[in-house]
DNA sequence: GTCACATCCCGTAACTCATG
DNA sequence: CATGAGTTACGGGATGTGAC
């Protein structure tokens, strides 16, 4: 049987818009210019609002969709929607809109944090999220799934725990993880970076000094350097194709000098997901 | 190529149950 | 009662497929 939705009204549908994200009124249907007013006269729901485009351009959020589907403002943008990969947020380096990982990510993720600590699923999300300063917390419904897979494949074992299920790393897990090792360590590198990203823009929109590098800061030249060369890339953009090789060459060589020059092939093959200048 | 339809994917939220 | 944990129905968007 289906459970009901209990919330099938107006103010159902503007508290589900936002539910977890604590400002429940900033898209509610019909309240647009309420809320433009309010956020330039109060600095913490401009604050709060600032926060929400920031959401937006990571991909965090949600589309806005008024109406279908009785009154759920909710769902997921999904790959493509509202402006398809990047949003418009900050320096480019944020995850899909929607979809961050896709389902094998997710699971090589859950692998490492299972080998770290045989944990169960609630716990798996907990520190997905946790691990991401709250950015990236999937849903239920993407990794009890996920975890059932794993044990269906043998990568994982379950012990039960009363009515909970507490996954440990099985040979076959393990062998799997150790082949996707480097994948599985962009994948955390990613996390990290967006967490930190999280960071600086919390203290920025608080008025708070920057985080010291000791606090997990960038400093300012290492934000400039990457700003400049995503605006060189960008006017690059329609270069013609020997433009183009000249332009991976020299990105090929900074990525080698970056990585120590120890490792080319790690800077040949790289990241397979989406640029992160 | 494009339109209509079917199916899949996945985030949300409500549900149940256990525990403190 | 509050909270934690696990499960699942719902439904929008993406994607696939077949007919034209």
């Amino acid at each position: 049987m289906r459970h009901p939705h209990r919330f099938s009204g107006p103010l159902g549908a503007q508290n589900r818009c936002h539910a977890g994200f604590g400002h429940p009124s900033l898209h509610a249907g019909g309240s647009a210019g309420r809320d433009a007013a309010d956020t330039a006269t109060s600095p913490d729901l401009r604050q709060r609002f600032l926060f929400h485009v920031l959401l937006h351009g990571f991909g965090r959020h949600h589309a806005h969709r008024f109406g279908g589907r009785g009154s759920r403002f909710g769902g997921h943008g999904g790959p493509g929607g509202m402006g398809g990969y990047g949003g418009f947020g900050g320096d480019g380096d944020g995850f899909p809109r929607g979809r961050k990982f896709s389902s094998d990510d997710l699971q090589l993720l859950l692998l490492s944090l299972i080998d770290t600590q045989p944990s169960h699923g609630y716990e798996l999300i907990k520190a997905l999220e946790t691990r991401s300063n709250g950015f990236y917390s999937p849903s239920p419904g993407m990794v009890y799934p996920a975890l059932t897979y794993l044990e269906e494949l043998g990568y994982v074992t379950v012990q039960l725990e009363g009515n909970r299920k507490r996954y440990e790393l099985a040979d076959a897990g393990r062998e799997y993880l150790a082949a996707n090792r480097e994948r599985v360590e962009l994948m955390f590198a990613r996390l990290s970076h967006i967490a930190r990203k999280m960071d600086s823009v919390r203290r920025a929109l608080a008025g708070e000094e920057p985080a010291d590098v000791s606090e997990g800061g960038w400093v300012p030249e290492l934000n400039e350097a990457r700003r400049t060369l995503k605006n060189a890339l960008l006017r690059r953009d329609n270069a013609p194709a020997d433009e183009q090789r000249r332009i991976a060459a020299i990105l090929m060589r900074a990525a080698n000098e970056i990585e120590g020059g120890s490792n080319g092939d790690k800077a040949k093959t790289g990241n397979d997901s989406e640029p992160t200048v």
